[in-house]
This record gives structure tokens, sequence and C-alpha cells, in this order.
DNA sequence: TCTGGGGTCCTATGCCGA
DNA sequence: TCTGTCGGCATAGGACCC
């Protein structure tokens, strides 16, 4: 058995705990760069402004309505995350985060009623943090999904919506009412395609037989179907495995002409994936460079360019990474267009230990590079990202991504802690 | 002016050698 | 020796998730 539960509207929330004058307000958090829509409160559903929305498409009807737009806070959302996940943890031992905002537990061990779980594991964390929670109980993780969609829509369920608990002809009919495009792993394309084939609810799709589907779509529409049967096929990951691959990439806060402004960018991404790289004790094996011009700029010259090299040697080391890369960049820079985006990936990532050594390549002494990378994260870590960075990150970031209206970090920096009773 | 970032998994395709 | 087939593998690209 399985609870899925999930933070309503994580990154609004967020930002209401901390200025509860914002309750009740239409508010939207945007992505980086200011440039969606991401988090919603539900007086913006309301209005019937889609996810992702472009912000400067939805500019006029904000300005109608008083949405009050920040720009997002990743370290208070993820302060936050982590808080949620610690309380839930108590609640059971198994438990999966899947993303920053949603974690499945495992309900097996545990004996007492699910339901009366779910309000107390619900109440806790509104208390405890002052977000609201919403839990779907189910016996496969597809289904806890559907639940969890289930208590978000309808407030008789009071936020905790339990499978079992509704009788066969409530489950019938929420199958009936609830559109393939709600289910979990059925996205936009999936859903034109299955409406073609004459399959729109959830009842339809349960109908279908298996080895068609599987057929007909793919093995991944196949488990989808038996697991809204009942049958679990998707187990609890409990321990998170490694990441097969690491991307740092931004668009910029404005379009960037030059080699030397690249450089400083790709740079400055190569040392964040590093770090990243280097927290799972891994090395990467091959690393990619892309960068390009803004596609929705039609009448721009366009330009999009990704070139991937396999480095002689695996490494986690920000300044062999960094030379790779800005080879890479200059191997794909072309004059003339104005660069909207870049990032950089590390690939073929293997544990770090026991790296086969290269016969012929003269390189650094190992020992102390390590030492220099481990010492570069430390102090990175206390005293902020980027304090001490490689020469060619640059300082002056022309390309900084636009964050015109970000909170504070009520929660992870002394300078912003909220004062009470002001 | 202004359209996110970071992942995973699956499928199709083409190449290679047996 | 030539040709066809098949499985394994790498790769690119698409779809999906939040």
């Amino acid at each position: 058995m399985f609870a899925l539960v999930d933070v309503n509207n994580f990154y609004v929330s967020c930002q209401r705990v901390f200025e509860p004058r914002l309750e009740g307000k239409p508010v939207v958090v945007l992505s980086n760069n200011d440039g969606c829509a991401v988090s919603r409160s539900n007086e913006v559903k309301a209005l019937g402004i889609a996810m992702a929305k472009p912000w400067h498409q939805m500019r006029e009807v904000a300005e109608q309505h008083g949405i009050i737009a920040y720009s997002s806070n990743y370290a208070l959302y993820a302060d936050m995350s982590n808080r949620v996940m610690s309380i839930l943890r108590r609640f059971s031992p198994d438990q999966e985060i899947y993303s920053i905002d949603e974690c499945f537990l495992g309900l097996d061990a545990i004996g007492r009623d699910h339901t009366e779980l779910g309000m107390e594991i619900r109440q806790t964390v509104q208390k405890w943090t002052g977000l609201p929670v919403c839990i779907g109980i189910a016996p496969t993780k597809t289904l806890a999904k559907l639940c969890n969609h289930l208590a978000k829509k309808h407030s008789r369920f009071a936020g905790v919506c339990e499978w079992a608990k509704l009788d066969q002809a409530t489950q019938q009919r929420v199958m009936q009412e609830v559109t393939i495009g709600e289910i979990w792993g059925v996205g936009r394309r999936l859903s034109v395609k299955l409406n073609e084939d004459g399959i729109f609810t959830v009842a339809d799709l349960m109908k279908a037989d298996p080895e068609t589907i599987r057929m007909r779509y793919s093995v991944v529409l196949q488990r989808t179907v038996m697991e809204l049967r009942g049958q679990p096929c998707i187990d609890l990951e409990d321990v998170a495995p490694d990441k097969q691959q690491i991307l740092c990439s931004r668009s910029f806060g404005q379009l960037v002409y030059s080699e030397h402004e690249l450089a400083e960018a790709v740079s400055t991404y190569v040392a964040r994936a590093a770090e990243k790289l280097r927290r799972q004790q891994s090395a990467a094996g091959a690393l990619a460079v892309f960068i390009r011009t803004n596609p929705n700029r039609e009448k721009d010259p366009q330009y999009s360019k990704h070139v991937l090299v396999p480095l002689s040697q695996p490494s986690d080391d920000t300044l062999q990474l960094t030379k790779a890369a800005l080879w890479v960049l200059k191997r794909i820079y072309k004059p003339g267009y104005a660069y909207a985006k870049a990032g950089v990936m590390l690939l073929e990532l293997q544990p770090n230990t026991g790296i086969q050594g290269h016969l012929f390549l003269e390189s650094a002494d190992p020992i102390k590079r390590a030492n220099l990378n481990e010492t570069m994260d430390k102090i990175n870590r206390q005293w902020g990202r980027g304090t001490l960075r490689l020469a060619s990150a640059g300082f002056n970031h022309g390309w900084k991504m636009r964050q015109n209206n970000l909170s504070p970090c009520w929660t992870t920096k002394w300078a912003d802690l909220p004062v009470a009773g002001g």
C-alpha cells in the first residue's frame, strides 16, 4: 500500500508561510529568469492561467487582477522541502522522495487505519511547517497519484483520499469522470493519440487490453493499465540511485554575443555540475556542451549546437572538466548570433574510486587536485556558491539570470531571518 | 524586451560481427 | 566467398515527470 503526499501549490505555499498577507490573493512563482509561471495559487488557477504560461504574455491579466509574482527562490524551497520530508519520514520508514514537493510512503508495515494516519500527517505538516498537503492512498503508485488528484479536487475528502474507502459505485464514477491526461505517465502527446483511438477516460484505459496497449504504445503505458487495475508494477525506490547524468544550463538574463561571455557562463556551469558530481562521489567519462539562440525569436537567425566529447580519463576535477568544456565551446561557437542559453552535461558517470589511470597522459598530481577540489567545495558550501572559482568564470556576469522579485531566504540566511512582532 | 531546469526511460535506427 | 539474418550495442531523439 502506498501513500502519495504532495504539497499544494508548493512554491506559492512556501512564499505564503513567510508572508501571510499573500493568503487569499492570486500569487504566482516564476521559473528561472522570470520566464514562465511554474507555481500558481488556486486564485490564479481559477483565472484560467495555464501552467508554464510565459509571464510576459500574462502581464495584462496579471495587472488587471493584481496577481503577485515572485522569482523562484530555490534556497527557500529546498529547505522547506527538507523539513517536510523529514517530518514524513517519522510516519513511515519506507519513503521515496519523488520530487521537491512530493513523496511516496510505503504503508505495508503500518497497522493502523490509513485514512486516520493520513489525517494526522496532514495536520502535523501543517502545524510544523505551515504548508498544506494532500494525500492519496492506494495499492499502486498510479492509483495513489489518482487519489491524490481527487483529494486536491474535492473538498469533501478533507485532503486525504483512500482508494479502498471508496465504494464500488464511486470508484466506477471516478474512473468515468477523470480524463486520461490526469493519469501519471500520460502527457499531452499520448492523450491525443489515445483520444484518436477512442480512449478518453480512466475507465476506457482500464478496459483496454494490456498486450494491445504494449504493442500499439509502449511497455510504460501497459504498466499504467495494470496499475490502474490494482496490480502493482512500480516499486517504492527508497534508496535514491546515483544520477546517470548531471546537467547545468541556464537561459541568459540578456542576449550574449561574444565567445568570451559564453566561456564565462560555460565555466560557471561546469563548476556547478562538477560540485554535484563530487557530492555523489562520481566521475564523468564524457562531457557535452551546448549553446543556442532563442528559438522563440523567429525572425532572428537561429543556431543551436550540441557536441559531446569523451574524456581520455574519467574525471571529477573542475579544472580538467572546464578545460574540456572550453575546448568544445571554441569548436561550436559561431560569431554573429544572439545566444540565449548555454549548458553543460556530464555523462557516463561512474564511481570516482579506482579510476583507471592513463599510461601516456601526464596529469597533475591527482591527490593534490582532489584536495584542491575538496577545499573549494568546502569554502563554497560555507561562504556561498561561487565564492571561490576559476578566473575563466569571470566577474561581471552580464548574462546572469533575471530575478526581479526574489523574496528573502527566510530560513537559510541569517540576514534574512524573519522578525516576529515588528 | 520578456517563453525554465533537471532529470529518467523508452524506442527507433544503424552498425557490427557471428 | 557471398549474402541474409539476428542479437547486441551505441546513439539520437522523443515523451514524460515535476
